[in-house]
DNA sequence: TCATACATGTAAATTGTTACATGATTCT
DNA sequence: AGAATCATGTAACAATTTACATGTATGA
């Protein structure tokens, strides 16, 4: 279901899109947060116009098609946001990785965190760079906003938790 | 991979546990990093078993299996963990439903957000309570920090966020 | 004795990834 | 002419969820 509201919401703001347009703005958006190749999306979105949720608009040169939202794919995405379900589904490898660190040596983890305390920095810079771009603006700009402060709070945690251990290896 | 990789990371720290220890485990420890069920978990281990990264230990009452953790499923635990492979999958439904909301009418959204702090406080609570039957010791305890800083995180992105939908819907 | 927790599994359906496959248009 | 980008799809496989299915031990 998840897929198909972040087709329905792009849709919404971004206005009739085909899906090699959702597919590129899937991946300067929400990727942070979810990920699905064309693969996954046109099959989805042939799917949606068969249940009425979207319909084709327009039919262009290349085989493009562009999908426009309908009044009943706009009522479903509303009716599940508003259903709180707060059931937070979640798959985070980078976390799961952080939670199986003490199983290695201590200097190993502490290897690992420093890399995760790095790379943790330059995505900062990557979505800095997205804000400064949008100039606090625009549809994203509160989930960049969450985006960001996950990511600062995970390279914290790493940071201090690497210093937790080399001081641990020390006494 | 990864659930392979989690239930290696319990066997690791836990010792010997059954298909439903470690769905228990998978609960109260990585929960809001990964998510398995036991349906999932139990034909894993059975293919673990095949592949000698676990063995079966010990066979209890109600058809209880014991399984522990190989030198060869700990070798490759310790490989997966040091090879970075910064391809941090993530799908995480709870950001994904922060960056539709602004397809909500602004009164809607701040109804939301509002629910969502309260659903946060409540977990936090229950973190906490957590926290301290543990006293500070145990595997999970990083992991548990880390999962209430990330909820604690979450919880003031949604209060700050909708006090500055308020400030707007009243300008 | 009854409810709860222990304990394991399978089947069907859905969701997601990787690889395969094709072809048109645009820019250099 | 050749490369990059646009544009769509399918097939095979892997991962995950939901529902079905069964039975045992323990404590109130």
């Amino acid at each position: 279901m998840s897929l198909r509201m972040a087709l329905l919401g792009l849709l919404t703001v971004s206005g009739p899109s085909s899906g090699y347009d959702l597919t590129k703005l899937f991946e300067r958006s929400i990727n942070h947060a979810w990920q699905a190749r064309h693969s996954q999306i046109y099959p989805e979105l042939a799917k949606m116009a068969d249940g009425g949720l979207v319909v084709i608009e327009e039919e262009g040169p290349r085989g493009r098609k562009t999908y426009a939202i309908t009044e009943e794919g706009s009522r479903l995405l509303r009716e599940w946001l508003l259903a709180g379900e707060s059931s937070r589904s979640i798959r985070d490898e980078l976390a799961l990785r952080a939670f199986l660190l003490p199983t290695l040596e201590p200097e190993d983890a502490v290897a690992v965190l420093r890399e995760a305390v790095l790379s943790c920095d330059a995505k900062l810079d990557g979505m800095e760079a997205i804000r400064r771009a949008q100039d606090g603006k625009g549809f994203g700009r509160y989930a960049l906003e969450l985006g960001m402060r996950q990511t600062r709070m995970f390279r914290d945690w790493a940071e201090e938790t690497a210093e937790e251990i080399e001081r641990s290896i020390r006494s």
